[in-house]
DNA sequence: GGCAATCTGATTATCAGATAATCTATCCTC
DNA sequence: GAGGATAGATTATCTGATAATCAGATTGCC
């Protein structure tokens, strides 16, 4: 026998003011009817509405501010990871999974990248800045940053903006490996990141996408 | 002049309900404290306290259950995706965007696939049947539904599991080019998925890449 | 004794109604 | 016209209550 629950109203109302974003093509700041509107469009008490509302907010999704109203707000994964990061779960993600997909991710954009670099030389630019950066930072707050801003650099570079999103998802989970990586270990770091710009900057896809799966796959050990 | 907001109660209150979980090294499932306590505890209304937990429940970081109370939720890459599909990033991504990367997540996973359908000979015999159902299938939306079925068992076979909840997010924002799709041209879709799995289950990875890259790629006639 | 149905207490789910805080826009004064 | 006071709308938060749900104890039957 199958345990079936009964949906809870603000999942379906949260799922539905969703909807209602997308359907009446809102874009962020546009104004949303009012919580006493919502409530009674959709046959619930206004606290109800409420939760959905706050669960959203937290998200991101909509901004309330009292005296104005609700507005869609501008979700940003920042303040979905800053909640999600210091959950137990996330350690029981599949570490071996967790570097495979990001093998996939971010050595399939590198022809991208490629192509792009030859036409607009600030991304080689950017790129050296932070590997630089790199080189002479010290301590091991510094470099994680660094790391983590090199690899999404790399994948804005492709102009994919959906993989940009989902790398940044990644990276979240793949925090813990990075914490445990000791201070000569950057050290190598810093030169496969060298390693891998100075290939894609000579239209050697291959040779920096041989380069990044090493990188990536560096983490392995740490399993 | 800055406005200084106060800073919101549930947030707060959803801070140190975070805080209270590592603190107290809470994992999956663990109980917490009623709502009533809880609320008790902070100094605020029950209510607050609730607006605070039903944002976290959405998150996935809590789960509420009636006649139970709160316990630690279990979080799974899925339920963030679902709210990675308001990320502004998505929502505007652009069609040739959103087909490169779908490029590069499904014939990223190929390799894998290969590799797994070797030592496992049910993963062949799924996809197989798939493409037997959709040779058959005689109306547009049978078709849609299996289309998108054999993409998403493909993810799967690769058992990579982050990348299987972005693929499905992806099909989301992939709907509009599906449904604009002719009947003649669905039935070369069945000839294509035939060719990737035959490629597939001879071990040719490099094949089933260009058939599966050619397939996907076909979408960009329709933008 | 073993087992199933029932009851009970605890807890969340949802509601209604009220007051406070906050913001926008208008009106009034000079 | 500029600037401040005021009013109206809206969210923020609270109190108190009822319904729904569930786990575990109790009861009754065999």
């Amino acid at each position: 026998m199958q345990t079936l629950r009964r949906p809870k109203v603000r999942d379906q109302v949260a799922y539905q003011i969703q909807q209602y974003i997308v359907a009446q093509k809102l874009g962020s700041g546009d104004r949303l009817p009012t919580e006493s509107k919502l409530a009674e469009t959709f046959g619930i008490s206004r606290l109800s509405l409420r939760e959905a509302t706050k669960a959203l907010e937290f998200l991101g999704i909509v901004e309330s501010k009292a005296g104005v109203g609700l507005t869609v707000g501008r979700i940003d994964m920042g303040r979905i990871t800053e909640h999600l990061s210091f959950h137990s779960d996330l350690l029981d993600a599949d570490p071996q999974q967790l570097i495979d997909s990001r093998v996939i991710l971010e050595t399939g954009v590198l022809p991208h990248v490629a192509r792009r670099m030859k036409a607009d030389s600030s991304i080689e630019q950017q790129l050296r800045t932070l590997v630089d950066r790199f080189r002479s930072a010290r301590d091991l707050k510094t470099w994680i940053a660094l790391d983590i801003e090199f690899h999404r650099t790399l994948l804005e570079a492709s102009g994919l903006k959906p993989l940009v999103a989902f790398g940044e998802l990644l990276h979240v989970f793949f925090q813990r490996f990075r914490e445990s990586v000791k201070k000569a270990e950057w050290k190598d770091g810093v030169e496969s990141h060298q390693r891998i710009v100075d290939s894609l900057s000579a239209g050697d896809v291959a040779a920096a996408t041989a380069e990044l799966r090493k990188h990536i796959e560096f983490h392995q050990e740490r399993i």
